[in-house]
DNA sequence: ATCTAGTTGCAACTCAGTCGCAACTACTGG
DNA sequence: CCAGTAGTTGCGACTGAGTTGCAACTAGAT
């Protein structure tokens, strides 16, 4: 457990949303001025592989890259607007059942998922 | 509707497993070798746009690129071993379930929607 | 046959993410 | 408390996916 480590993880457990990598290098320098781009990269591979955070895409609302969050205790959906880029998380029953059947019916062990929707949020679907 | 495009289009409707834009234009390239990397950029931007390919990442199992596969009637879970990279689909009532549920309960508009298992498939939970 | 809007190939570019390496640092056992 | 070492870091150079500006080129409408 590193200064560099302890900084990027305290950015990722006081993060209000969901943050790209670069975000994350500058919010980490802000706690420690040495941190390095190379560094936030590898780290957030070491937390990804510990399931400790989860990688989404918010279905490329904004380009390429990848955005990170804490993995909390239950699994969420993101559904991100298509019009306004908003981006909505939903707590299931559903989806942990969908998960169990996956678990049963292909005998499939799961460890992580990620379902993104995309589409017109409540707002914008009015406003078409 | 040009010869490139009749190109891409055939590469993407004949495809047995899914494919990674560079894989694309190899393939594109056969059938007319003028097709260039961007034309299949280009056009599978198109082809998502109009909902008519889906787009995946498949838990990054080889890299950060994307793969792609023709849309078909109906949505289908994408299952990727982490041990041997066995990708697994599955079609599941309870997914359609759950996305009705997105769209009465938080009033969202459907209109792509993609979720990606990581895990361990049925010979390597038991190999495990 | 002509015109034009839309498409293409090309080459140069951007940007996310990776890697090799030498310097460094957090823990171990003495 | 200190030396040894395994693991981590910063740096800079690199890779590879995807994008873009532009001039040349179609496909299809008139």
């Amino acid at each position: 457990m590193t200064q560099q480590r302890r900084a990027i993880l305290s950015v990722m457990e006081t993060a209000s949303k969901h943050l790209d990598a670069s975000q994350i290098l500058r919010k980490a320098q802000k706690l420690d001025a040495s941190v390095d781009r190379s560094t936030v990269y590898r780290t957030l591979r070491l937390l990804k592989r510990h399931g400790l955070i989860d990688e989404l895409d918010l279905m490329h609302i904004n380009g390429e890259g990848h955005y990170y969050e804490r993995k909390l205790e239950r699994d969420h959906i993101h559904m991100a607007c298509l019009r306004c880029g908003k981006i909505t998380e939903f707590v299931s029953d559903e989806f942990e059942k969908l998960k169990q059947q996956v678990e049963k019916d292909c005998r499939f062990r799961v460890l992580v998922s990620r379902l993104e929707i995309g589409g017109y949020c409540a707002v914008c679907r009015g406003a078409q």
